[in-house]
Order: structure tokens, then sequence, then C-alpha cells
DNA sequence: TCTTGACTTGGACAAAGTCCATTGTAGGAT
DNA sequence: ATCCTACAATGGACTTTGTCCAAGTCAAGA
């Protein structure tokens, strides 16, 4: 069982056939993908579990934190399961290929109090764009 | 005149009564307005223009760089007349307000060299996160 | 003033996501 | 083992945000 379907359990949610599905697709082999995208996953497992049940499940999971939201460009949201080891983002930006990398130092120290207009500011996140080796190899 | 539209003059587009207005209602006292937003101050001053136009028309600017786009939230994005002074964004996580703000050093220095797995990093965007003041005090 | 290619329009279309009435079921109670 | 029921799943309508296109309009140069 998936460490993610482990946490869930001990929230005491109730574990149908849909939720161990979806949290396996996230668990699985691939990362950031979109709410679509693990609906098609799933379907290979669970053929009639339905668009809303994907939508709903990882918008609870987003709600407990165990998930992130990813949105890098300004199309679907993609979901992260890797919600443990805090990390940025680096995006193409010809292909949308998305890679976790972990910049140096605290990004919340940049921002200077004088900066933070009375907000309580809670959390930062960061986007590096640029081509990727095959994109930068097609353009030239 | 707008500055703006003095820019968009000085590239040879036509000035069109549309064109004017959506530079005008970008150039002034709000930022980081969506698209309906524009447009519906847009009708204001010239009730005909027409949602395509003012998409079309923003997205002309945005491919110049004379507007950014940000994308703040998974919802409608936003259109920034502040393409001048490189900036990045505070935003409320609850009621949405979007401030922006200038961070200390080169944001791009944090990410280290074997941190970027040979993409040409072009760009870097920074969202901070956390409750305004009014939202702050309410939730108290 | 005339001409013309660039611009605008409105409506159809598409993608991403939400909502809800109905139906199904996980898991505790008996 | 069976029953109950609160919680969860379903699917289809609906909304929001954005794109596309054929037809009509017009800014600006000749
Ligand atoms: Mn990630
Ligand atoms: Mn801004
Ligand atoms: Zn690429
Ligand atoms: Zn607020």
């Amino acid at each position: 069982m998936s460490d993610l379907l482990e946490r869930l359990r001990e929230r005491g949610w109730r574990l149908t056939a849909q939720r161990r599905v979806v949290a396996e697709v996230l668990d699985g082999e691939h990362v950031h993908l979109t709410a679509d995208e693990v609906h098609a996953r799933a379907i290979e497992r669970l053929p009639e579990i339905s668009r809303a049940t994907v939508y709903n499940t990882l918008g609870e999971m987003v709600g407990i934190g165990e998930v992130i939201e990813v949105a890098t460009d300004g199309r679907a949201k993609r979901y992260d399961p890797n919600a443990h080891r805090p990390h940025q983002h680096l995006v193409c930006s010809r292909c949308g290929t998305i890679r976790d990398v972990h910049p140096h130092g605290d990004p919340l120290a940049s921002l200077p109090a004088e900066e933070r207009f009375g907000f309580a500011v809670a959390d930062v996140e960061v986007t590096y764009r640029g081509l990727c080796p095959d994109c930068a190899r097609a353009a030239a």
C-alpha cells in the first residue's frame, strides 16, 4: 500500500476503491499529472470511476496537505504527491516539462519586512523557466 | 495619452479606438485585472467593444512584452502593465489581493548549476502567499 | 477620396472545473 | 452475518475562461 493511502486511513477516511486508485496513480511513476490525466490512468484500473470523483478526491487531498496543487501555466492544474520535501519547479517554456528543484537558502528570506505590507507571509512558490536540453537543441 | 499607447504607436500598430481603450484601462488606476475585468471597464468607455478584441489585444501586448501575464491562482489570468520594473507578487491566500513586491538579490542565483538539469534558465517567478492585514483580522 | 490589408465582431466551440440529485457502499452496530 | 446510515460516487448539466472563424469595418497611406 502506498504511503499516501496509509496516511489517509490514519485520518479516518473511508477507503473506497476510487480513493485507493487515485492515491496509487498519484504515488506511482508519474508526477505533476493533471486531473484528467489522473482520471485517464485511474480508468485503466477502475473503468467506472467518474471525473467528479477524481476532482473531489484530489481536492480533498490538497485540503489536508497531502498533495500540492501546481499551476505553472494558465492551463490545467497539476497535482504533486511530493508534499513532504519542500521543493520548487523548473519548467520548459516550450514543451512544458516540469522538474522538481531544490534552491539554496530560504526563499522567504529574500522578501524584506518593509516589502511585506503587513501580510503574514506563510509560503513561497518559485517557478524557474527556460528551455530544456531537448527544446534548446531543436531551436538551434 | 498613456505611455503604453505611445509605445504601441512606435511599434507601428494601427491605433483603433478599441486598442486605445484597452491600453487606457490597463494603464489606469487598477492593476492585475483579468481579461473580463478589462472588458467590463472598456465597455464603459466604448460600449460595443467585443470580448474577442480584448483578448486579442491583451495577447498581442503580452507577445511584445509590454504587458505581463500573471497566473497566481488557477482562475483567470491577470494582466500587469508594470512590465518595466522587474517585480514579484505577494498574494492573500484568502481574498486574492495582489501586491507588487521587490525581493532582495537575484532570485535566479538561488538555483545552483547542478539543479538546472541542462536547462537554459531565463526567468523566475516568485509568488509569496499569506494573509493580508484585513483577512488576518477577520480570521482572529 | 479610394483602397486595402489589418482589425473587430458575435457567436460557436473547447477546455477545465463545479454542482447537485440520485444511487451506492464502507464500516460500525447488532 | 446482516443491517443501517452517513458518507461517498455518479453522470450530466452548468459555469468560467479562453479560442477560433467567417463576415463586416476602418485606419492610414497613396
Ligand atoms: Mn513537484
Ligand atoms: Mn505586478
Ligand atoms: Zn522542452
Ligand atoms: Zn486578504
